[in-house]
DNA sequence: CACTGCTTTATTATTACGTCA
DNA sequence: ACTGACGTAATAATAAAGCAG
């Protein structure tokens, strides 16, 4: 199917450091975490060195409502707090959303009156809050809705809840979650890219490193020999300045810019260095 | 500048599932 | 084969911060 959405720009940076950023954990140090949470979090990128920049940019319990196991009659969870609020709120989706709870849940007035007594003065102990699971006929509603708009506007959000007999409140929960997946995915990838990346430029720099040492010690012997230019006279030597390649004079506009690759004058990426290498076989990585 | 409504981000809590004794 | 404990992944829900209008 190819989920398109899931490889989309989301403006995520990327960048290699040497040293992890102490930003990072900011967050994390501002709450006392379950130790192993944090742990598990910090340990999936753990393993990356260099370390990976990536910058982009509780507990209020529920009563459980009148639950319904029927197809589409999941409406399992109630919030009473900040939510609770939102959805019998002001605004135009609040008001419909209190319908949309006379329809769906059936929750009498005493109850959400103690569930705000219970919020207020019992601070988040004793009841359980239960967890709606979706049924797969709404998750596949709610996935193809996102593969056409990973975002919803209120009426749309109406219209869904409706459609899949959820709170407005529920969907917009949903696609809250589904964008973090999303994102979160993407970041994986992104960091495994990375990642390859690191190995590729690692294994190149040893390459390179050795072929310094290599060239190094024949230059050496060369000297030791014959002077340097009784080999190769300078004044049949002249660079291309196309493919930045040694080559005879008169030749550098005739020669063959495909072949000048197997060529032993290599020179590498900086114009000030040029690199002679009698014994390459394989291209410079900077050609 | 304060407010509002929205999103993102971090986190918690629940559920389902796999494994193992 | 069945079962219960345990660990873990997935995910619904919450809270807080940031941002645009």
């Amino acid at each position: 199917m190819g989920f398109d959405h899931e490889a989309c720009n989301t403006g995520l940076g990327l960048s290699l450091g040497c040293q992890g950023n102490p930003d990072h954990h900011t967050n994390l140090q501002a709450f006392d975490l379950d130790h192993q949470k944090k742990k598990k979090i910090q340990l999936k990128y753990d393993h990356l060195l260099p370390a990976l920049t990536l910058g982009p940019s509780s507990g209020a319990s529920k009563i459980e409502a009148a639950k319904s196991d029927d197809h589409f009659g999941a409406v399992s969870s109630f919030s009473n707090s900040s939510s609770f609020k939102r959805d019998r709120g002001l605004g135009v989706e609040e008001i419909e959303g209190e319908v949309e709870e006379e329809r769906v849940v059936n929750i009498t007035t005493s109850s959400r009156v103690s569930d705000e007594l219970y919020d207020q003065d019992q601070d988040h102990e004793g009841s359980p809050r239960k967890k709606l699971r979706l049924t797969k006929e709404q998750s596949a509603t709610l996935e193809d809705t996102f593969r056409e708009h990973t975002t919803l506007n209120p009426k749309q959000k109406q219209e869904l809840a409706r459609k899949l007999n959820l709170r407005p409140r529920q969907v917009e929960v949903w696609f809250q979650n589904r964008r973090a997946r999303t994102k979160l995915k993407q970041t994986e990838a992104e960091c495994e890219l990375l990642k390859q990346c690191c190995e590729t430029l690692k294994e190149e720099n040893r390459r390179l490193h050795k072929e310094l040492q290599e060239l190094k010690l024949m230059k050496q012997t060369a000297t030791a020999a014959a002077p340097f230019y009784m080999q190769f006279p300078t004044a049949t030597l002249t660079m291309c300045p196309s493919c930045e390649k040694i080559c005879n004079v008169g030749d550098h506009h005739n020669h063959n810019h495909n072949e000048s690759s197997t060529s032993p004058f290599l020179v590498g990426s900086n114009k000030n260095h040029l690199i002679f290498n009698p014994y390459s076989t394989h291209p410079s990585t900077a050609c």
